[in-house]
Parts: C-alpha cells; structure tokens; sequence
DNA sequence: TTTTCGTATAGAAAATTTACTACAAACACT
DNA sequence: AGTGTTTGTAGTAAATTTTCTATACGAAAA
C-alpha cells in the first residue's frame, strides 16, 4: 500500500491522477498539495513512498522544492511531471535525485507505466526522452540553449531572479550569504549575456523557464 | 443522460474532467478528443450536449474550432476552458457563443458548478471573471489603465525602468540626482502597486506602454 | 487669499547590491 | 594520479539604491 502525494496547482490534474492511480494501485493512500510549499509541508510530516510534481507551478520553485523534499527524507521516489516546460531540463532534475520525468501529453498507460516503474526502485524515462537525452551526450557543442551553461545551484537561483526576487530574498530562502547570491548572480549574467533582470526574465520566458506572466 | 465531449491534448485532465463529471452524472456519456481537429470530426457525426474545450491546444485554432462547431450544430452548448491563456480572452469565446468560461485553476466544485449551470441552458462564469467583465463594462470611459495615474515625468521614467535601465543610468539619461529617480521610482511603484521591475514590465506590456520583446 | 495637494527635486543616512578576492570541493580531462 | 576548470560559498570594500526628510513651485480648493 503504497502512500503517494500529488503536487498540481490544477486540481482537475490531480484528480485525473488520482484516477489513473486508482485504476492500477486501487490500495494506494494518496494525498495532494497545490504548490511546493504545502508539498514539503506534508513531507515533513508524513512519509510518501512517491511524489508526483508538476515542474511549473505559479510561485513555487520546483528545483528547490525536489531538493528540499530529498533532504528531508532522501528515499522518497520523486517523479517530475512536466505539463509546460521543455524536455531539455529533466536532466537536471534527475540529477537531482528525481527518478522519472513524464512529459505533460504523455498518454495514460505512459504515466502508469513511469508510476510503477519507479515504485519498483528503478529510474523511468520516457523513451522519446531518453532519445534527446543520449543525442545531448554527442553534441557538447552544440548548445542551442543558453541556460544548458548554467549549472543547478545557477538555474536555481535563476528561477528566483526572473520572477523578480531581489538578492536579499533569494539569500534568505536559500539560507546563504548574500554576496554568495551575489557572486551567482554575476555569473549567471555573464554566462547568459544579460544586463539586468528584465533581460533574463524575456530570455527565460523565451525558454520556457518560467511562465509568461 | 447527456453526451458530452471533453476536448483537452492532456490526456490527464480528460481524465479527470471524466471522473469529475462521472461523481455528479453518473449517466452521462463521455466522449474524447485531444485536439481541434478531432473533435470537430466527432462533432460531426454525433450530437453533443455539451463540449467542455480546452483554450490552449497545440495545432489548434480554439476560436475556430468553436465557431466551426457552432456552425454545424448551433444548439451545442459550449464551455471553454482555460489551461494557459489569459481570462482576457474570455468575452471574446462568450460573444462567440460559449456558453462558459473556467479557469485553469478552479477547483472541482467550481467546474462541476459550470458544467451543470450550461446544461440546465444557463451561462456560467466564474465569480471572480464575472468581476473583471463588469469593470470593463463600467470603465470604458473611466481610468482603467493604472498608468494614468502617473504623472509625465513619472511615465518618462517608467519607460526607462521597464526597460531594465538603472537607477543610476537613468538619472545619467535625464540629468538629474539618483536620489530623484529614486523617489520617482518608490511612487511609481506605489501608485501601480508593483513590487519590482519585473512586475513594472510586465504590466507595462499588458497596457501597450513598452514592446514585448 | 491662504491652504492644501501633487510633483520634481535632492541631501543624508541606511540598506542593499556589486565587485573583487579567495578558497575548498567537485569535475573533467589526460 | 595530476592538473586545470567549474562551482558554491563568503568577506570586505566600493558602488548603488532606498528611505526619510525637506524644499520649492504651480494648481486646485477652501
């Protein structure tokens, strides 16, 4: 009896989850959370064999949130569920510690298939996926996107920048000096070639790395 | 027993529509398409009471495929449904014959609500959008754009700060001390009730003051 | 005609952010 | 295994921005 938590700030998306589940795992006790905040709130006091979470959720930092979840009860199996943004970060959550990334069109059998898959402990990936993922091995040089040069903790703090978080913020969420914010905050600039905020929110709008507002 | 079909490119969240709808009319017969396309195939053939369609599909003109239905079948009633797009779209689908408008965030009872109102051949839309129909309504003539609030200079410098420019670049550009186009900046930001420069460019492409980029 | 209000302007002080430097750990390459 | 690079972190000093306060002026209100 599997205990499984699902993350959507759409509620019709979780009930169609909470079906699908139902179908397959009819024993399964499920919960949910409309965001990253209430999700790590629920881990923290109850054990979740998995958690599906959407990746892009209005004020929530779904990177942060996955590593939060992890640190605080590292075996919990997580699955990223993309419902908007491109294919090309999942492998930055599953360097992370995710297990699986659904894409948000997949078909239901797919979802089900990734859900029980990671319950039995291995890594799911969806084949077109595992496809880019192997073809972005070859091509090193070719980076057609900029936020590929940007490393986890960066594309992190990225998400923060764009939505308009200020240095002082950011460091206080992330529990770090702000001049550590700071030396990020260059860096990213730097690597994206950007001048100010407004900059790299566009570029990450274009990217789809964040919501257009 | 209604027939209703459910045109969504997620297969999750027909899904869910399906269980949702399935808890409060357990007789009604569901259909599914996952694009324009298709749906106006089934449309075709079959009379639907009720088709609840997705806004945001890909490969999909929604307002077309709306007025195509209605074309066909001038008596299916309609409830368009919002995953992505701006409500600001919304009085558009209505005048076109919607019978309904939901948010992508609703909860469950709020679209079973709507679901329910357009079969009983009444229109549904949501509280909250209601709100925003009849202000437009009100305001054609009053200030409807925050932006008239500002004074000239005031506009002056937000043309400058939505754009990313500094504080100091600014007072460069204009000639006058930092501390002038700081305090320009602190009422600005007051008066629009915007926190950052992020929210300040965002609300300034949503009035037309400054391009997209 | 005072008085009030909104606006444009700054000075000074306080707070925040940036720039520069540094260093250890992780990585990557050979 | 050895060496160079990237990354995450911060201390400190400098630069910038924000806040608070204040002045001046024109327009509107009392």
């Amino acid at each position: 009896m599997p205990k499984i938590l699902l993350v959507d700030d759409h509620s019709i998306v979780r009930t169609g989850l909470k079906l699908l589940i139902n179908d397959f795992l009819p024993h399964a006790s499920i919960d949910e959370a409309q965001d990253g905040e209430s999700a790590l709130q629920k881990v923290k006091q109850d054990y979740y064999d998995l958690v599906v979470m959407d990746v892009n959720m209005p004020h929530t930092d779904s990177f942060g949130t996955l590593q939060a979840i992890l640190a605080l009860k590292p075996s919990t199996k997580i699955i990223m569920f993309s419902m908007n943004a491109e294919e090309i970060y999942a492998k930055r959550y599953l360097n992370l510690g995710a297990r699986g990334y659904v894409r948000k069109d997949a078909p239901n059998d797919e979802i089900e298939r990734a859900i029980n898959t990671v319950l039995n402990d291995k890594t799911y990936i969806s084949p077109s996926l595992t496809q880019k993922l192997l073809s972005g091995l070859h091509s090193k040089n070719v980076t057609e996107n900029p936020f590929d040069k940007l490393s986890s903790r960066e594309f992190e703090i990225v998400q923060h920048l764009a939505q308009g978080d200020s240095v002082a913020e950011i460091s206080q969420k992330l529990a770090v000096h702000t001049s550590t914010i700071g030396t990020h905050k260059a860096r990213i600039f730097e690597k994206l070639r950007v001048h100010n905020v407004i900059e790299l929110n566009n570029l990450a709008i274009a990217h789809n790395i964040i919501l257009p507002s």
